[in-house]
Formats: structure tokens, C-alpha cells, sequence
DNA sequence: CCCAAGTGGTTGACGTGTCATCTATGAAAT
DNA sequence: ATTTCATAGATGACACGTCAACCACTTGGG
């Protein structure tokens, strides 16, 4: 019996959905992040560190906030943080308020780096990813995404 | 003039459900990534080359086959199989019509590896993504999918 | 036959993400 | 106050992915 009728595998309906699925998600991401390197020499992640700190009005954001936004694991979020300061994107700062803590903050240049990348960012998810895409499947993307997230979250170990 | 209100940003919609969409993606990614590991001692990538032997009866794929079918870059294909060889999931065998070329052969380890790990696998699959999702929902994944890797294929640089 | 261009695959350097472990501080209970 | 537990963050080791350069072989003209 081959893995393709095992029971427990998926039926064929879920089994291209899944494949479709997998393979346009790998190759969306890596896309976006060669057009966002291309252009700006940032890469995605950069991006997304960047617009938590755009979207914050003192631009200035506890690290742990941005990890909870992101939902990044502590680690990586320093340790990208270290490689965002040695190119000066981002600053930090301590916080007077609890002494284990710390501020990032952007620079000008993180400044400038991100408003120069989004709107050819934007303007490449535009084209690869809600081109042609109904109002009807937008929102079905949207309500499918926060049921996964619901359970995943629900799943916690 | 913020990122939000930018004419060349999203609208109120697209902007949700890319956030939405951008994390569950990232985070389903991670868990199964993470299930996998735990239960098996495979990365979602190594399970991926392990389903293209396995897809072929001969259980013996050229390596370039396998970069087309996934999608990888050949570098991406060449290092994995390093680190899979040095764990016993594969092997190589020369080409004999092709001297440049190498088959990549799945072990007897490698198939008791994936035999052992798609249950489970399927099952996290199944439970995190398709749990409570329409019949329309899934066709209209697909759809979507199919229709952004169009987008992507007719976009290639 | 030969040479140019293309293809299959490898390699090294480097940026990225995870895991486990650690330090330092804060908070809560005794 | 002291112990205990939780939280914020850093660090080192390691797996992973990309890029650019490379080697070896094949192919397709001249």
C-alpha cells in the first residue's frame, strides 16, 4: 500500500490543495525576499522588524513586544537585532523602567530603508499575490488564516 | 502621511488578511517544522526529498528531478543531501547515460524514517489546516495557489 | 574534429533560525 | 529580608538557504 491511498493520509481533493499550497507559500516567500533584497537590501524579516517600529508613533518598541507581534522566538529576534545594528538600521536603548529590558529604536536610515522598500514591496504582493483575486476569496483567505492561527495557538505545548 | 493611509499600500482588507495570511503561514510552517522534529528527527525538508524517492517506484530520483520537483535551487539540493547522506536517510549511485549526473537512492533507514513520520505528520496537517474547512474553502486554496504560482512562473526574472 | 555554450552538480562564504543554556532583574510568598 | 519563580534578553552551537563561483561533462555548430 503506497502512501498515496493510505487512509491516513489526505484524500485527493486536500492532498493537490496541500501541494498547491506548500509549494506557492515557499516560493511567494522566497520571491519576496529576493525582489525586497534586489531593491533594498533588506530581507524580509528586516521588513517586518521595520514596520513594527514604523507602526509605533515614538518608534521606539520593547523587544519583547516586537517578538509577541512577530510571534519570534526571543533568540532569534536578538540575534537578528545584533545583525539590523551593525548595518544601522536599528538602535537600542535601556529602558529606566525595568533594567532587564530594552528599547529598539529606528534610525534614520531604518527609516529611510524601509520607505524606500515598501512601495515596491507592496507593490510586488499586489501583483503576485491579490492580482485577480476576488473580494469573496480575499476574505475566505483571511477567515481560513484565523481559523489555522485559532488552533495553533489552541495546540500550544 | 503614514504606511496605512499611503495610496500605494494596501486597502483595510488586503492589508488584514496579508498580516493574517503572512502569519499562519509562518507559524504553521514553524509547528510542523517542530512536529516533525520531535517525532521523528526529520525536517519538513528532509520529508519532502524522502516523498519524491518514495513517489518513484525505483525509489532512486536524479538529483535535478528532485531540484525541479521541489523546486529547489541546486546548491539548496546538493547541501541537504550532504547532511541526509551523513544520516544515513540516502545515498548516491553514479549515472551511468549521464557521468555529470547522480541518482539519489533512498536508504532502508530513509524508508522506515518516512514511513514512521507520515502518520503523524498527516495527521498535525490535517488537524491544524484542514480541520472545519469547506469543501469551497479548499478548492478555492487551491485555486489561489494555483493562480499565484502562475503568477510567479510567468514573472521568473 | 574542435570549440563554444549549456547543463549537472559541488563548494565556500555568509546570513538566517532554533535549541539549550545562561545572566540579570523583577515579583511574589514566607 | 530571603528564597523562589518568572521574565527580558544574550549567547554559542548547529542546521538551513542563497549567492556566486567553480569543475566536469555534454551538446551543437562550424
Amino acid at each position: 500500500m503506497t502512501l498515496m491511498t493510505d487512509p491516513r493520509w489526505l484524500d485527493e481533493t486536500q492532498q493537490r490543495a496541500w501541494r498547491k499550497y506548500m509549494s506557492m507559500q515557499a516560493q511567494l516567500n522566497a520571491r519576496l525576499n529576493r525582489q525586497l533584497q534586489a531593491d533594498s537590501k533588506l530581507s524580509l524579516s528586516d521588513f517586518e522588524v521595520l514596520v513594527q517600529l514604523t507602526d509605533n508613533p515614538s518608534h521606539k518598541v520593547r523587544m519583547f513586544e516586537v517578538a509577541q507581534a512577530l510571534q519570534w522566538e526571543k533568540s532569534r529576534l536578538s540575534h537578528h537585532l545584533v545583525r539590523m545594528q551593525k548595518r544601522g538600521l536599528v538602535a537600542r536603548e535601556e529602558c529606566p523602567s525595568d533594567a532587564r529590558g530594552a528599547f529598539i529604536v529606528l534610525t534614520p536610515e531604518g527609516r529611510t530603508a524601509i520607505e524606500e522598500a515598501a512601495p515596491q514591496h507592496v507593490d510586488t504582493v499586489r501583483r503576485l499575490f491579490f492580482e485577480g483575486m476576488t473580494e469573496e476569496q480575499i476574505s475566505t483567505l483571511a477567515t481560513m488564516s484565523e481559523a489555522i492561527l485559532k488552533r495553533l495557538a489552541a495546540e500550544e505545548d
